[in-house]
DNA sequence: AGTGTGGCATAACGCTGCTATACATGGCGA
DNA sequence: TCGCCATGTATAGCAGCGTTATGCCACACT
C-alpha cells in the first residue's frame, strides 16, 4: 500500500508543468498555499463522493455504503488522504470537511428517525464511525495492516458501532454487509 | 491540542546539545536514522506504559485500562505520537510496536478464556480497538475533535467493540467504565 | 613512548522555499 | 490606432536545509 513519495518540490513541480516557480506564488501563496489548496480539493472530492451515495430505505445500509465510499476514496489516493489530515486544522475552507461529515450525520439522523437507533446522538454515531474508519484506513495505508484488513475489520466495526447505537444486531449486520458491498 | 511544531532542524539540534552536526552522523545515521530512533523510543515507551498496566480479574476492564494508558501516552506527547506513525512501516526494530500490540492481544485472549468474548479472534478484537483508538486520538491531536471527545467517545467505542465480541453489554459497559477510569 | 584509530569541528556542495528585479504581453482609454 | 498601465512570468540571488569531505585531536593499545 505504501506508494513512492517523491518530495514534491516547488522547482520540480514548476518544471513539470512547464512554467517557473513564480507561478506558484501568483496562483497560490507559495508551497503552503498550494498544499492548502490540495487538501481543500481532497476534502471537496471526498464530500462529492459521499454525496453521490444514494440514500435507500435502509439508513444503516447507507451508513455502511458511506463508509465504503469513504474508504475507497482514501485507498485510491493514499498520499492525498494523508496530506488532507496533515494539517486539517488550518484548512482554507473547513466547510468542505464539514460537508463530508454532514452527509454521515444526516444518514445517522435518518437511522434514528427510522427507529433503528435508540435515542443516540446522530453526530456522536457519525463521529465514532468516522474515527474508527480513519484509524483503520491510516493503519492500512501506512502498511501496518494489510489491505485485506479493511474488508475484515471495517464491517465488524460498523456493526459494533451501529448495534451499540441501538440497532438490532442481526439486522444491523445484514444492513452493513449490504452497504459495504 | 495542536502544539507548536518548530522544524527540528539538524543544525538547531546540534547547537542545542552543544556539538556539531557530525555527531548526528556518527551516533545515528543522519536525520533519517535519528527520526527512526525517535520513533523507536516512542514505541518502546508505549510498550512499557502498556506493560505497566496491571492485569486484574476483569480482562475487559484491563482492555479499557490499556486503551486509557495508550491514549494518555499519545496525548502527553502528541508530536511524538504523530512522528511514530509517520513512517511506522520502516521502524528500525518493529518488535517494539509488536510488543505493544501483543499486550492488547494478550488481554483480549484473557477475556476470551474468561468467557467474556465468544469465539472471537483476540487479535481481531485488539486490532479493532487499536484502529478505533488510533483514529480518535489522531483526530483529537489534529484539533479536528476537542480533547473532551476522548472521554466522550472512547468508552462508547470500546463498549461497542467488546460487546460485539460477545460480552454482555451492561456488564461490558461497567467494565469499560472501571477500566477507563 | 610511539602509533593508530575513532569521533568531532570546519567548510563546502547541492538542494530547498522564497523574494527582488526586469521583462513581456494583453487590455483599455484617448 | 497608438500609447500606457497593469498583470503575470522568467531570471537571479538569498538564507536555510541535509549531507559529505577533510583535517585535527585525543584516547587506547602495543
Amino acid at each position: 500500500m505504501l506508494v513512492a513519495r517523491e518530495p514534491v518540490t516547488l522547482r520540480a513541480l514548476a518544471t513539470r508543468v512547464g512554467t517557473s516557480t513564480m507561478a506558484v506564488y501568483t496562483h497560490f501563496d507559495g508551497m503552503t498555499g498550494l498544499w492548502g489548496a490540495v487538501r481543500q480539493e481532497g476534502f471537496a472530492r471526498l464530500a462529492r463522493r459521499l454525496a453521490d451515495v444514494a440514500a435507500t430505505d435502509d439508513p444503516v445500509r447507507d451508513l455502511a455504503a458511506l463508509g465504503a465510499a469513504y474508504a475507497a476514496t482514501a485507498i485510491e489516493h493514499p498520499a492525498l488522504y494523508r496530506a488532507m489530515f496533515d494539517a486539517v486544522a488550518d484548512l482554507p475552507d473547513p466547510e468542505a470537511a464539514g460537508a463530508a461529515f454532514g452527509v454521515l450525520v444526516a444518514a445517522a439522523g435518518r437511522a434514528l428517525e427510522a427507529g433503528r437507533f435508540r435515542a443516540a446522538d446522530p453526530a456522536a454515531v457519525a463521529t465514532r464511525q468516522w474515527a474508527s474508519g480513519h484509524g483503520l484506513i491510516l493503519l492500512v495505508i501506512s502498511d501496518v495492516l494489510p489491505r485485506t484488513a479493511l474488508d475484515e475489520h471495517a464491517p465488524a466495526l460498523l456493526t459494533a458501532i451501529f448495534s451499540a447505537a441501538g440497532d438490532d444486531p442481526p439486522r444491523c449486520a445484514a444492513s452493513v454487509r449490504a452497504g459495504w458491498g
